[in-house]
DNA sequence: TTAACATATGAGCAAGTGTTCAATTGATTG
DNA sequence: CAATCAATTGAACACTTGCTCATATGTTAA
């Protein structure tokens, strides 16, 4: 039998902390479980976009998009930069592509693909 | 100018493909996109699971761990085999490790940790 | 300053989601 | 057969989500 060397607020902390990482995981797949923001975020992946270029390119209203990029931003999925009254848009790192393309490959592969 | 092959039938098919499979793409994250599930699909990282051992891990009753077997089940992320009464759950295939793992790997980042 | 433009934000609401509770199915055992 | 166990299912309900519409913020140009 092992020994445990954590009293149980040390447990609980780590418990909590554990938490809190399931917590945060779940919120950050669940921002890419939305059409219109797989949709912008794919638009993303082939360079940076302004809200406007972002809605005409769904044929969604300015407001619809920028309701959706606020929601990509507070999971650091996209980073911006403004320049006088534009905002850019642009995807904030690797990570993002990779699990998006893990997605793609999943998706073709139950759809039968062979690639 | 380049010419185009194809008629605006043809044309509407690979639009309306396109917008399955972004439509599948969202569906595929929406799944993880949940605590329950994550928890679920976490535990599943060390091999196969009987409902009620999911029930009783997770502190949940096996009403509800069922309807998210039965989520998981529908968008292929999980298989089963029956044995008698007990139905055994287990990890698809290894996409769907992988995308975990990214997802880990965001969050860690995010938080500062350098891994 | 005022007007025009680009973007962000808040309230409201229709649609969707996750859990509970009760009932059901299906397999095993006495 | 009936009783029991493991799992599934459906309805109900509280809660969340994504869009619309109206309004606000902030920047540039006249």
């Amino acid at each position: 039998m092992e020994r445990c060397c954590m009293n149980t607020d040390e447990i609980n902390m780590i418990e909590e902390l554990e938490k809190d990482f399931i917590r945060d995981l779940a919120e950050f797949f669940k921002v890419f479980g939305d059409v219109t923001r797989i949709r912008i975020l794919q638009i993303l992946l082939s360079g940076e976009r302004n809200v406007s270029e972002l809605a005409d390119s769904l044929s969604m209203t300015q407001s619809a998009i920028s309701h959706q990029l606020r929601v990509l931003r507070q999971n650091d999925l996209v980073k911006y930069r403004k320049d006088g009254k534009t905002v850019f848009y642009s995807l904030d790192d690797d990570h993002i592509r990779t699990v998006l393309e893990q997605g793609m490959v999943h998706i073709r592969h139950k759809r039968g693909y062979v690639e």
